[in-house]
DNA sequence: AAAACCTGTCCATTATGCAAC
DNA sequence: TGTTGCATAATGGACAGGTTT
């Protein structure tokens, strides 16, 4: 339709760029301007018999409305923003590009496109927002990993501004929406997946107890210990980076009675984990079993693969797309969502694994 | 500043929302809408004494010009388009978020936004594409992954829109703007560096032929083995996945004298390499050499640590923002930019090395 | 006469209310 | 009287050209 036209090379209408605009519309059906507006945006007022020629009519010259005049009548952009971290190299894979794949497929769904801001600090990232806000850029935002007394969910919320948040609200804020993985249900299934293995003796390396998400994991693996009688007195609370994990792993095994297995709060400490287990001459799965969280790209091309805990994303987005499409049509419903992240089993926790046993195995709890 | 208002929630002026407009600021000051406008657009047409009130007022009051209604006026979004990818899990990670972080950062350096599209398919892409020109919410497209008779290119051109692509163009278009990383040289340094280490017999695991990326990469390490006198008889043209690296592999191994260095055309073939010579029980770096390609997060993170090229993400994005700029300006100047990849040394590719050395070192050419 | 400022009209769209059939 | 279509005004900003001092 509009597919074989050239938009600014050729201007065959009143208009020097090319654009079909409500007036084209109306001039070519010879009705007003008005008429077609209405016919889109308000079809009982129109005739039907009129509002077929018009919509005939904007299918046939590919009329789209134009994006700016509609925000600058309607107060409202259908732009949603979101922040762009920086990835670190001593970090796996942040998952942002299946995050805002996910994301941009939703909001593109529901009429709605992305605004992408970066900072690499919260005061940046307020900032950022404040600015998009100012120029009236935005309807709302999307944000990402929260934490308690998170500065821009205040920033926000004092703001007025419509939010949805990847990551709860660890506060113990009832009114923020928010959708996040249960990160304890998580490590508990991997604690378990190793258990069932036959170890006995479980560590836990996670994050420092000032991560509210680090606290949420270590729980799960609490959690199953205490249920199947296993001691929990082998753990390490470290930075999320790969040095980290893998200097933690040397220490867990330099201890007497050392821990058989290893559930780790990321796939960045999992995967410096494995390099520990390599110096010491250890085989990952067969002498010490390993399991990370966020299957990330790493974990499934690195050998042997690493067990992880793979997050839905697609549904993560879609909720979150869904949350601030409720609160802009003034609909708030449900608000607080934890999704089951899934155990994606490979040969790192698997004790008579061979490299050859490569299919992966998914195990939804 | 602006930084402790209320947006939404007080609405003090005599707008609702509560954003400062041009005649909120001409009343503070006591001129004409229009002389504000002309202080921040057009500063020589104002009196400077009245400037610096405007000015002041402007900063005082937190005036930011709304985006809606210059875009309206203007013909011009200062927003960017750009596609997200989904990723896929055979394959190391995309550099996506890496590349979409230092474009927002240049892009916010250069008063611009990025506004995403999504689409799995180049059919679809276009018709995003399209629906962002019709509904004029883009003033350029920056491109991603270019290759030979690409659709987009031709589309964009057809329709006039200014572009910039990462990723040169293919088919010799001298008029495409574009930014890329030079594969040959990056593997010809990679291909020298293993001959380095005392390897002669040197494989390339690369793309299919009907890739132009793959038939650079290719050409670099033939020329490397041609300048050192080395043959180029083992090679193998796969897709760019996990397991076509593995089979590879296994089959360059199984050949009768076999190569003793790999150098792949990815991290995510280079990261199959690694498996395969896990499942031979072949040492990497110390039996045989493997190199990839991107310094994807994965690399940095697998054991051993993968040899690999790491694109200077930064540089490309800064080039492609600069060059749209131009564009729009309407004062294109260099158009096509080769920037060099950087090699990475790690582990992989080492004779000596052990798990203990992993320290890496970056080598440029 | 020139510097400084402002009026008018346009960008594309939509909510409101009025005229007409 | 009720339906149907249209003129008006407003959204916030920028530019050309005219008016003021």
């Amino acid at each position: 339709m509009t597919e074989d036209e050239t938009v600014q090379a050729s201007a065959r209408g009143p208009h020097p760029h090319g654009h079909v605009t409500l007036e084209d519309v109306a001039r070519h059906v010879g009705v007003s301007a008005q008429s077609v507006s209405n016919a889109l945006n308000n079809p009982a007022r129109v005739a039907p018999a009129t509002r077929d020629r018009i919509l005939a009519a904007v299918t046939e010259l590919g009329y789209r409305p134009n994006r700016s005049a509609r925000a600058l009548r309607n107060q409202r952009s259908r732009l949603i923003g979101v922040k762009v971290e920086a990835s670190r190299g001593d970090r796996a894979a942040l998952l942002l590009d299946q995050f805002l794949h996910a994301l941009a497929e939703s909001a593109g769904a529901a009429g709605c496109h992305l605004i992408l801001c970066q900072s690499d600090d919260e005061a940046g990232e307020i900032a950022a927002y404040r600015e998009l806000l100012d120029t009236t850029s935005v309807d709302a935002f999307v944000l990402t990993s929260t934490h308690a007394g998170d500065g821009r969910v205040e920033a926000l919320r004092r703001w007025g501004v419509p939010v949805a948040a990847f990551g709860r609200s660890w506060d113990g804020d009832e009114d923020l929406a928010w959708v996040d993985v249960d990160g304890r249900a998580g490590i508990r299934a991997a604690t378990e997946h190793v258990a069932a293995q036959g170890h006995r003796r479980i560590a836990h390396v996670g994050w420092p107890l000032s991560s509210e998400t680090g606290r949420d994991r270590r729980a799960g693996w609490r959690d199953a210990c205490t249920d199947l009688g296993l001691d929990t007195v082998r753990h390490a609370e470290v930075p999320d980076d790969f040095a980290a994990g893998r200097a933690a792993t040397h220490r867990l095994l330099d201890a007497p009675d050392p821990a058989t297995a290893l559930i780790c709060a990321s796939d960045t400490i999992a995967l410096g984990a494995l390099r520990a287990l390599s110096e010491r001459g250890l085989r990952a799965g067969a002498d010490v079993a390993v399991t990370g969280f966020d299957n990330s790209p790493a974990a499934a091309l690195t050998t042997p693969g690493l067990t992880s805990l793979h997050q839905p994303l697609e549904q993560v987005a879609h909720d979150l797309i869904a949350t601030v499409e409720e609160i802009l049509g003034g609909t708030p419903s449900r608000r607080q969502t934890l999704l089951r992240p899934e155990l994606v089993i490979r040969e790192s926790s698997l004790r008579g694994a061979t490299a050859q046993d490569a299919t992966p195995t998914k195990e939804t709890r």
